[in-house]
DNA sequence: ATTACTATCTCACGAGTAC
DNA sequence: TGTACTCGTGAGATAGTAA
């Protein structure tokens, strides 16, 4: 009982496509090459093999040939296509970040309070956060990359403002959860004093607080995409 | 801009399982190649070309060496599964039956009309058929082999019985629609004189005044199957 | 026109091994 | 431990051609 050779997926595919499960399909061999993309004579040997193995029957009327896939070819189709099937569905789709919480409370706070922020806040994310940010210290490489990332996804946008004093800028702003327990945001400034290797977050509540974590802490960051259509 | 080859399917997919979407997963060429059921080398391969087709990313921090898919990676494997995933979800499912009705209302009328078998008609079918059977001579060998296979699946049974003279065979009985039009039952005797080209069908009302055909016109005649788990 | 053989070529894979 | 090179083998594809 061979497997079904990965190289005629594609060939029982096109005889699917073209309904011969329950009934004999009338079919040559050149024009079965063309919809795989293959030569004819490929064609012809991916249904010799498939009929060898059982996963087809062949029928001939005189100079036709009709072809039919057997309950087997049928079963083995199928269990590629739930292998495929489950690895695209069962697949997370969140980037997560994983770091140290470190100490940084004071100059986020200042900012985060500020009311030209805060009133965005309430009326984008629903709350005025708790005044202070939670800063993050990222633990590898590959989450530098992810933030990198991020960046480039859709973000809420809090605009950025101006005093009389100095113009503050804008503010992406991402919902998080923070180990899978607390619901956040994740914010990046126009204008950091931090380097790339760190992340903020902002909640409604003093995270560190709801979490009883503390500096120093390893924490998860997981940030909800949306998967592409 | 290379095409994903086919043999590269299951490495991606196992990388998607592997939850390697969205975020770097940290994975070594060997158990890679253990899970593809291919050689360290293979796997190997595989990484160095999906990352050259730009279907993932890879990342080293120092020894260990993280992947990631990218959104054409994505792209790919998608258009991949939804290739399967027409040809599975079209694909019709009845055996379809193409041939010619020929005369022969006579015998088979006799038999269907038995009150032994009427009486089963009206419970099982619903109604008391038309006295008088269609028969149709099928087109080609594959009608043919069509007939053997749909003996196989599971069928309405109608049960032979005996009266003082006689015994009457069973009968199989699947419902089935003649040109995707008019409701009938294609039923299979345990006794016919008929030869295996010829199909008999039994209806509520005349199939021919219904369907305005007559002795020699081409007919279709579809019976559903349940595709199996 | 078909299908499928033989020969040839390419390339996927695994063994061995360098790093 | 890792990755990824070279090289040999054989499977898969195509060209040409027979039936």
């Amino acid at each position: 009982m061979p497997e079904l050779k990965i190289q005629h997926i594609l060939t029982l595919a096109e005889l699917f496509a073209k309904g011969a499960r329950y009934n004999f399909i009338p079919i040559t061999t050149s024009s079965l090459g063309k919809s795989i993309r293959k030569s004819q004579q490929a064609a012809s040997k991916h249904l010799l093999e498939l009929e060898a193995s059982g996963y087809i029957e062949r029928l001939r009327s005189g100079p036709k040939v009709s072809v039919r896939i057997t309950t087997r070819g049928h079963a083995e189709i199928s269990k590629i296509f739930s292998i495929l099937k489950v690895s695209l569905e069962t697949s997370p789709s969140y980037i997560e970040f994983k770091g140290a919480i470190i100490s940084g409370m004071g100059e986020g706070a200042y900012y985060m309070s500020l009311k030209g922020y805060a009133k965005q806040f309430k009326a984008k994310l629903g709350y005025v956060p708790f005044p202070g940010t939670l800063n993050v210290k990222l633990k590898d490489k590959e989450f530098i990359e992810a933030k990198r990332t991020l960046d480039a996804y859709p973000a809420m946008m809090i605009n950025g403002f101006s005093d009389d004093k100095r113009t503050y800028g804008w503010v992406k702003c991402y919902p998080a959860r923070v180990n899978n327990l607390i619901d956040a945001a994740l914010i990046l400034l126009e204008r950091t004093h931090h380097d790339d290797s760190v992340i903020e977050l902002i909640s409604k509540d003093n995270i560190k607080k709801s979490t009883k974590l503390s500096t120093g802490s390893q924490i998860s960051i997981r940030v909800p995409i949306k998967p592409s259509p």
